[in-house]
DNA sequence: CCCAGTTGTATCGAGTCGATACTATAATAG
DNA sequence: CTATTATAGTATCGACTCGATACAACTGGG
């Protein structure tokens, strides 16, 4: 009925989401984790974690809770918003990463051929940004990526936003961004 | 740290995963119907189920009993062992697979160029076939392309299992099995 | 017959998740 | 400058997931 690759994706998906029950964490804790790790300072917050994971306010208040009680993250009030809640990670957290069970996906990624790494990669870009369409969801992507991006070697910063006002380090516009929208 | 293809894999996952909430049913359910509809008489059990969804057996027999309190699929004896449990689809469960959520997954597949679409497909099962490597997994590939699949043109049954010593019908053999193991 | 191994079920506890209702704060319109 | 509306986040409920553990039923070999 469906395409082959369809049931391999969802049967790989099923495979490496069941073994992220390692650590004291599951799957969704340690992705929240990683989102955290890869977010640059205006998209640690439970909106933009919420709409990365595509679930619902509730739940990802939740798995912050989980995280929270258990050391890995930490709560502040954001500057500027009082309704708004910044989010990093504890040194804990950061230590517990390196032994983030996707690392298994990673080594079996990685022993492929690097061409088809690429190609992979590539594909996969595109199904996302279809799938992302279907549902009206973000892209997070890299910073440095996107359209609001602006290089500014002066005034000590190196690089601007344009959309936030706000300068930007060399950290944040390596990360990932809610804000994203890729260049033309 | 990673590669952004296990991240964009995991996200990618994680969406199709989320969208799996409708028809009155969780994403698990919906895989579990999907296995019993492609899978050959032989694997129709709670064992088989479990090892293709890499989970417990406890948790797989909820799963089921929530599909046959919702009238999705039917439980028998299995002929021969009296523990065994012979699980099929209802025609209400064959009904709801045409409502499958997997099909957005799968449209956007389609959405790729064709050469892509083979070329995906053929690392996607690389990906899996590593991945199963390392955690000891069987691959429930088709039945017809087993080192245990014999032709067999004559009395009556068009194929023949080695293994189990059982006749195949053209149905059994195109249909995906737990035995299965690659022909050399 | 006994016993190890297999198949499946029952139960518990932590967590997931959508739905809904709620609080607090911000932004905007009149 | 208030009234309305929108946004950020939390609280609670119920159905389900999932691993862990314990258990019952059955098979098959000594």
């Amino acid at each position: 009925m469906f395409s082959s690759s369809s049931h391999l994706l969802e049967r790989l998906a099923r495979l490496v989401h069941n073994d992220a029950h390692t650590g004291g964490l599951k799957p969704t804790q340690w992705e929240a984790l990683r989102y955290l790790a890869r977010a640059n300072r205006f998209s640690r917050s439970p909106g933009a974690l919420t709409s990365y994971l595509g679930m619902t306010k509730g739940t990802v208040s939740q798995t912050l809770q989980a995280l929270e009680r258990k050391g890995l993250i930490e709560k502040q009030a954001a500057s500027g918003d009082r309704r708004g809640v910044k989010l990093d990670l504890t040194s804990a957290g950061d230590r517990l990463l390196t032994h983030d069970p996707l690392g298994d996906l990673d080594a079996s990624i990685n022993a492929l051929p690097k061409e088809d790494q690429k190609r992979f990669g590539a594909m996969l870009e595109g199904l996302m940004k279809n799938m992302l369409h279907r549902r009206s969801g973000k892209a997070f992507g890299a910073c440095k990526t996107c359209r609001h991006f602006r290089h500014r070697h002066d005034r000590g910063a190196p690089h601007f936003c344009s959309l936030l006002s706000e300068p930007l380090s060399r950290n944040d516009s390596d990360q990932i961004c809610a804000e994203q929208e890729a260049a033309a």
